[in-house]
DNA sequence: CTTTTTACTTGATTTATGGTAAGAAATAAA
DNA sequence: TTTATTTCTTACCATAAATCAAGTAAAAAG
């Protein structure tokens, strides 16, 4: 969920520090907030019953990550987020971005564009799920987050492709090959 | 997207009737609608390079579908929308959902709720591609749609979970001798 | 109805990706 | 630095799902 500026919903937030590896929501927990990244990198992620991780989003600058399930889970996360980098992060409770009817119209403009980015990115998402073989999400992945492609331990974007680290690491080897 | 009563954004609008098999929105083509449901059902899908239909979207009564890429894409739609059954449909542009900050605020209340049910079930789609079996993500589709799925024929629910109908087909017989 | 077309099933085989294991490289900690 | 930990690579083997192929059932068209 990227933006030109910083979304006016957060704007009047201190920004808070978060260590590498520090867990913001937890999965099961009775809390939600919505977090805009000022600096570093988040993620969020379910696990499955075999312990697996299976990463949904990552969310570096600028972008805005939430647990929507919230919502619709007796007001429990479903996933949980957690620091990818040292970071720097503003926070709002969830249930503030559906109750900004009544305010400034720009905000609910903006609101609608970030929606609007939010399932463009999810159609994408699902879309490279579907009809895309391991190679081709991976070549996709750099090309569209090509900034993130370098940050990032290998074994997450595997997590996030729906991959396991070796076989990632074999689709690289082949890249290379192929070059 | 299901809601409790038809979107107010379509209320004025006229219902019209498209055949089974009818293409509403060509995947390529410079149109960009959004269609509610009356009765019957859509579906949105796109088709890969090897000729394959991978569905992103089901649409039965009472849901709203349509392509985002829209926007993204220099207006040229990358889905294709058609009838799975004989159906009832209105339509508006889609730039009117992206339009109505001025308008009644109940109508952008409920743009807010369509849009978090809408990133939800996105939320859901992508963490079962990511972390479920084929037959996990079938038991999974025929709980959360149950009325859906005995009225699709099967190689559509396939597509839709990123199986081929043999696979499904297989996955079904296995769930039979199950019980 | 009868015919034609499309959908579904089932078996045999292949393929892409996963799992295991061990070592190498890189990063973090001491 | 040196050591410990984590990440990455690679080889070998396993497996879920795909592909191919052929037949059956069901639906649409005539």
């Amino acid at each position: 969920m990227p933006s030109q500026n910083p979304f006016q919903l957060f704007e009047s937030e201190k920004p808070r520090l978060v260590k590498k590896g520090e867990v913001l929501i937890k999965s099961g927990q009775k809390a939600s907030e919505a977090f805009y990244v000022v600096k570093g990198c988040l993620r969020s992620y379910m696990v499955d019953a075999k312990g697996k991780e299976h990463i949904y989003q990552f969310a570096p600058e600028d972008w805005i990550i939430s647990d929507l399930e919230f919502f619709k889970n007796k007001g429990v996360a479903f996933l949980t987020i957690d620091a990818v980098e040292n970071s720097e992060v503003k926070s709002i409770p969830t249930s503030r971005i559906f109750n900004i009817t009544a305010e400034d119209p720009a905000l609910v403009q903006e609101a609608f564009n970030k929606f609007q980015n939010r399932v463009y990115a999810l159609q994408q998402r699902v879309i490279q799920l579907l009809a895309y073989s391991a190679e081709e999400r991976y070549q996709e992945f750099i090309k569209t987050y090509p900034n993130l492609s370098n940050r990032l331990p290998l074994k997450m974007i595997a997590s996030y492709l729906g991959l396991t680290p070796e076989s990632l690491s074999r689709v690289r080897k082949e890249l290379v090959k192929g070059r």
